[in-house]
DNA sequence: GCGCTCCATACCTCTAGAGATATCAGTCCA
DNA sequence: TGGACTGATATCTCTAGAGGTATGGAGCGC
């Protein structure tokens, strides 16, 4: 991109005495006496390096270069003002945009209700949704690709984020359809002992995946973790499939497969949570609004 | 239109600090020195009234407002570039616009090959084609309102203007088909003598009436112009509904009624002439092409 | 021939901004 | 802890351009 080489001041003169057609009229209209506005248009032909009008006894016209200038002047002018406006509007909250990380599963629950009560109130406002597994939004968030993220088990040692919980969710169990405790009503962990066990990798989201570690240990073993895949509805395809059962937050359930059966467990009180997660130093106020509609109360937020 | 507020040299810089979210490489690409890039960047800041640029430790990003202000920056600058291309280009003959005022008649002869030749020779540029009697084309050339015409018999005393003959063309009678005489294969002038007129105003194209007045005075009468009309299809048609006769140049042929039949007349070489018009001191190149176009010849232009 | 209108030039002041160099502050890593 | 990297501030020079007033030239109408 070259350096423009037309100054903004004299091409919105341009525009003006080509409207006017007339010096005297466009330089009052510019505020500014007549001889000044000469110059002006002087030392914009110069630069262009051909006239742009025509002066005639009693009138003035615009030369051919000059009717091929007008419009793009006029759209630059245009452009330039209506991007102020954007930017001065985005920097007040009025609009703007929000890059809004998300985990897969969380489609199935609290993203769809956001995005519609988000657009609802601030219709200005673009939602751009990009799904990621909580370890990437993390990161995402410190390299500010994103501006706020909805994710399972945030971390602990994240001082310069802020966390919000949405919302918490008991654990079932996925088992394949013509597994034989996929006739009972609800499993208990200690059963799945000895299963070949189907996870997202640690990485993906590591507090989660303690948490479902946690659970198997306090039933008396270790998951045999034979296939890992990032997606919970890759997990449970594989469960489908035969190569194992799983645990899985409450919400994985409305992945409809035949061929899989969700159990409630005895894990009792053992939850996991969605939360929002922000930049504590983020003044941006799309994204104060964003935290307050999902955590569901001020003050929860940047 | 208001002011505008963003010195393009800062928005040049924004946009390519935008691109490359780092100051040192961006003033590199610029050819400048990184303070006078920050100072730059700020003083642009300062202008909007918000940040644009977070700046982080090791990275640069944008902030919702530079998010909104950069394509509305980026237009404006590709606009602004183009248009001073296009100015260029048009004042160097080889891409604009002529606006070509013409006679209606001269659409069943000349201007269509005109336009097709135009634009195989100059598809860069745009014909805007005006139809208008030649009194009006006289007063538009004087006005600089459009750049050529085609007109029949242009005035005499007019100076400041260039004409060549396009064609010439002798005259026909025009009579309902009903009328005695269009039995005949040529009629005499004079058989037209008593006959109620249709011709057009004479303010229409003086030169061209005054030729057809002379042309009934030499066989002895004063044409009876019981009925005006602009435009010779206008004028056929009132003749095919019996409302007289007319002398019209012959192309008028082309303009084929049921009820009219168009006759030879015995004027010998009385013939009226077709020319194009153009300012004497137009440096526009490419009305001077158009006009060899047309003319046939180098040197019968401007 | 004179007065009016319209655009141009001459000359001046003033200022915003571009860009330089010098140097500082913050962060990160070995 | 020190060096490297990155962006910021301070200070300075220079220039383009905006806008003023004074005045001139061309064209037109009376």
């Amino acid at each position: 991109m070259e350096r423009p080489e037309l100054p903004l001041p004299q091409l919105h003169a341009f525009v003006v005495l080509a409207e006017e057609l007339h010096f005297g009229h466009a330089a009052e209209r510019l505020g500014v006496a007549q001889p000044p506005l000469s110059q002006q248009i002087r030392r914009l032909e110069s630069k262009v390096g051909h006239d742009l009008f025509h002066r005639g006894p009693g009138r003035v016209t615009l030369t051919p270069a000059g009717r091929e200038l007008l419009p793009a002047a006029r759209r630059a002018l245009t452009e330039l003002a209506g991007g102020l406006a954007a930017a001065r509007a985005a920097a007040s909250g009025r609009t703007g945009r929000i890059r809004l990380g998300f985990a897969a599963s969380l489609a199935l629950t609290v993203l769809p209700a956001l995005l519609r009560t988000y657009r609802e109130r601030f219709p200005g406002v673009r939602l751009d949704i990009h799904e990621m597994t909580t370890a990437p939004q993390i990161a995402a968030l410190h390299e500010k690709t994103i501006d706020a993220g909805l994710l399972r088990e945030p971390p602990a040692d994240e001082p310069e984020l802020g966390f919000a919980t949405v919302l918490t969710e008991g654990f079932v169990a996925v088992l394949p359809s013509a597994h034989p405790l996929a006739a009972q009503r609800s499993v208990r962990v200690a059963q799945l002992a000895g299963a070949p066990f189907v996870l997202p990798p640690r990485e993906a989201g590591p507090r989660l995946h303690d948490q479902i570690t946690a659970l198997c240990q306090a039933a008396g073993f270790v998951p045999l973790v034979t296939q890992r895949a990032v997606e919970w509805q890759t997990v449970c395809a594989l469960v489908e499939a035969g190569l194992g059962v799983s645990l899985a937050p409450a919400s994985i359930r409305r992945i409809r497969l035949k061929g899989v059966a969700f159990r409630g467990i005895d894990a009792g009180a053992a939850r996991t949570r969605v939360a929002v997660a922000w930049r504590e130093d983020d003044r941006n106020p799309l994204v104060a609004r964003l935290v307050e509609i999902i955590g569901g109360g001020p003050g929860a937020g940047p």
